[in-house]
DNA sequence: TCTAACGTTGACGTTAACGTTAATATGTAG
DNA sequence: CTACATATTAACGTTAACGTCAACGTTAGA
């Protein structure tokens, strides 16, 4: 399997390194393998986990430790269970289904809440613009009725 | 007019009067006018202000500078501006019109960049609900199927 | 094999966005 | 007028999310 060195993930998640190893630390990524000298070896899943996390954390306003819950959820569902726990119990499995089902719903609410107050600041931003959009046009006019006169003037003398 | 202490502010708005005080203090709320002792008095466009600077930073995610640029152009625009110092220089203004137009370009880029990455994750997102809710089902029926023999009476729903 | 570029781990520094405390003045109910 | 809740400024403290630096080990190309 194709493996990145540190300055690569950084590359093509445009965060630095110090951010990467930032986020192992905090325990927001699955720590990679390491080479026999020490050096950190990311896989591509590697790579696509962090855009995911950039894309929760930028977009959102999440702090970390709520994109954190988050990204577990995503991790016990898509497969890759191995680097959790994984629950055996059906009872306490049931349990836990259920509490995801809870924060998986408040979560879209909270993200249905956003996407509205987003739409409404759009509006509001555009009708700003075109009022700014109006008093560029009447300056500019103005400058240049302003212009006008002054070359009338230039020629009639 | 009526005037507020800034415990009813902070009851109104929900932030404590630290925080009114902060955002004061860096330019985020005008200055409110002062009792003869120098107790702020604020008015109900200052509790309507807050609100705004609160939906910005809560739902969007936003740096308080970025909310005060666009504070800041809410205000000049929306016919409050002995707040703020006016221009008079026509060039002057003609600049400043074109760089708020660019600042709220941006903003507005920004906006559309965020509404389409919570589309996406909400789309996401409603997928792994999805699944939690089939692994529910599916434990339910494993339950149900148990404990069948041995709940006769409920067997009849 | 040598070396320049890159990686590693501490550990301390920084900035935003407030919290907390102290010392003091102000506003108000009785 | 007194007492007591509430206000003020000033200053230092705190936490998240990294930045920066030093000292040192690793990797890869000529």
């Amino acid at each position: 399997m194709k493996t990145y060195k540190i300055d690569d993930v950084a590359r093509e998640t445009g965060l630095t390194k110090r951010t990467i190893r930032y986020y192992e630390e905090i325990g927001l990524m699955p720590t990679p393998e390491r080479s026999e000298g020490g050096t950190r070896q990311y896989t591509r899943e590697h790579i696509d986990h962090l855009l995911h996390v950039i894309s929760a954390r930028d977009v959102l306003g999440f702090s970390l430790q709520e994109i954190q819950d988050y990204i577990v959820y995503a991790r016990e569902l898509s497969g890759q269970r191995q680097l959790y726990p994984q629950i055996q119990e059906p009872e306490q499995k049931l349990a836990k289904l259920r509490e995801m089902d809870e924060t998986l719903d408040a979560q879209l609410r909270k993200l249905d809440e956003k996407a509205g107050k987003i739409l409404a600041m759009k509006a509001e931003l555009e009708q700003f613009r075109a009022r700014v959009g109006a008093g560029i046009d009447l300056l500019e006019a103005k400058q240049q009725n302003h212009t006008k006169d002054i070359e009338m003037e230039e020629t009639g003398k």
